[in-house]
DNA sequence: ATGAAAGCGCTAACAA
DNA sequence: TTGTTAGCGCTTTCAT
């Protein structure tokens, strides 16, 4: 198999290369030529070449999709759905890891090379310098995360503040009076707005006692010492809100190991509503932020942008949503659950309650 | 933001494009042109294109990932791992989804745009058409999974067969003597593979009585349903052995729902050992088939076929590795755990045996 | 409706 | 060492 242009289609064909192209791509051409042509193209198995088409056109057909921490279930989810609006548009995907190698700012300005024609990055920290990259940028790029609000830029976002009410909103419910806030690291972008959130919902319960303590990462393991650190103190509360669900899962193992039941004398709440909330036992209380439509807005957003370049920015802020598990609720049946389903039809199960941000 | 040229940097710089090419891209030129190029290109901002490098050099630099079903932990992981080779190796990766839109087939064949240099793919289910597409394409492409012998293509492979072995062995060593498969579509690929692995499997200890019962799909749900089918039965098995682990864990809640204690009553046994089999209660004994190192070495076998495309195919089968947890074994501490560390570490912990396979 | 020719931005012969 | 020139494969004026 060797590769066979447009050249050897036209001259099969017996027209010229010009015609070949036209009768390809649609254009004007007499249904002669197209028969000529397609035949010819059929019998030598001919199939356009991207770079050039790339290059002639001057768009590649392709876009990114920039994240830290690939394999961390929030943004495999949120890559799912930005897969299939891109797909359905004809866009390929690629993925640009911004782990140690490269960072958001080196990803940014690489976009410069022009190898896709817009870019979704979900930056784990905001800094001076991305910030500066993004305006320089000639790509479109669509931020997931909070921004600046000087800086104008399509945006999605999700709603810490309003997630945070939920939780303590339900822990209040549930008769939690002392919550402690186990944080993931507050130099992250969801760690600062988590910690914001959480601060400013517990305004509105005068009577709440809290503390908070950071954990050292966003994982099971970094949640369990941090939240055995807080249940071994000499006051022990009788809530913790993890700042996502491998923290909370963290905090359910360490109430076990020291003997603690989860709910009955610590309440657990997670948040992302990962598809790991739904797999433990107790089921983990969580607030899904909406991982999967965010996805698919920033895509809408950047295939927006690209048919309309001169357009307004837009952000989108989607609302979150509280997924009651057997975490959180003093119910009889709480260590039960429903059926094993996938997470949207849990929801709706017994032991499961959802209720709108 | 406009884009600039080589052109223009040429011309900056005062000598010829062709002068800049080359001190661009570390050709011989004197240090004097080298700098003044350096020079020109820092002031005007200047990246190369990278679809005209494409397009001159006949390589795109990117790689693709072919999968059905992203968002599988199981494919996420291994995506992981070729995003880290891929990119330490100047490549970008391209996610290509091989979903309900686009077949296997179509995906390869469409590699005959050029579009990337390479393709690793995983495809849920071998026809012939895929084979003779694979034979046609004149792209490099590394299968993950077992093809047919007489094919001749890079491959990467899991050893169903191992992996069944070492669960069998391991329940009989636990005196399990009924043993149940809940496995799923037999039409796929791995469904194919565990189901003869199985039955191979099984043929070492002639006094074990076994049944087999088809999931309707690789999940949670599906899982939950044969297998509350199979305890259901008149004559309930002493053990289940799922062919994944999210049919395992279905196996668990059923279980659990038909008030039966895990592992004292029914032992369940997954297989990929997935995040989620450390993360569940009792902890999922599961068969670790090496998903990272799949990965990882499909991505070399694929740089080593583009950097030397006449050497001969390499098969490479990672061997697999069971790691016990509490749902199969019969011990005092059996639903403690150790310390809630991330997978690699809890293989070492208290209440988990790795066994090499 | 068709063909000749230009050119997207770059690299690589080839000459000088 | 450098500049000139010819393309990579395609689309798109511009004449005809």
């Amino acid at each position: 198999m060797v590769r066979v242009t447009i050249t050897q289609v036209a001259a099969h064909a017996g027209v010229s290369v010009a015609s070949a192209s036209r009768a390809l791509n649609g254009q004007i051409a007499s249904a002669e030529t197209v028969a000529k042509v397609q035949h010819a193209a059929a019998t030598l198995g001919y199939v356009a070449d991207a770079t050039a088409q790339s290059l002639k056109r001057g768009r590649t057909k392709q876009l990114a999709y920039a994240v830290a921490d690939i394999g961390n279930p929030v943004y495999v989810e949120m890559m799912s759905a930005i897969e299939r609006v891109v797909s359905a548009s004809g866009y390929r995907l690629v993925l640009s890891s911004t782990g140690t190698s490269s960072s958001s700012v080196d990803v940014v300005r690489d976009l410069g090379r022009g190898y896709v024609d817009g870019m979704i990055l979900s930056p784990l920290r905001v800094t001076d310098e991305l910030l500066t990259a993004l305006a320089k940028t000639p790509t479109p790029v669509v931020v997931l995360g909070r921004l600046p609000d000087d800086v104008n830029l399509d945006t999605v976002r999700a709603d810490s503040l309003t997630a945070m009410r939920l939780v303590v909103g339900h822990l209040v419910a549930e008769d939690r009076r002392d919550i402690a806030f186990v944080n993931g690291p507050v130099d992250t972008t969801p760690g600062a707005f988590r910690r914001d959130g959480f601060a400013a919902a517990v305004l509105a319960h005068p009577l709440l006692t809290t503390r908070s303590v950071d954990a050292e990462d966003f994982t099971i393991s970094a949640g369990y010492a941090a939240a055995r650190q807080v249940l071994e103190g000499d006051r022990r509360p009788d809530a913790i809100v993890a700042a996502n669900d491998l923290i909370g899962i963290g905090a359910i193992r360490a109430a076990e190991d020291l003997g603690l039941r989860v709910p009955h004398e610590i309440v657990v709440t997670g948040i992302d509503n990962t598809e790991l909330a739904g797999v433990v036992r107790p089921g983990l209380t969580s607030v899904d932020l909406g991982a999967e439509e965010r996805g698919r807005v920033a895509a809408e957003l950047l295939l927006a942008r690209i048919a309309e370049p001169s357009r307004a920015a837009h952000t989108v802020t989607v609302a979150p949503s509280l997924v009651v598990r057997g975490s959180s609720v003093h119910r009889p049946n709480t260590q039960g659950h429903a059926s094993p389903a996938d997470r949207s039809t849990e929801a709706t199960g017994l032991g499961e309650e959802r209720a709108a941000g």
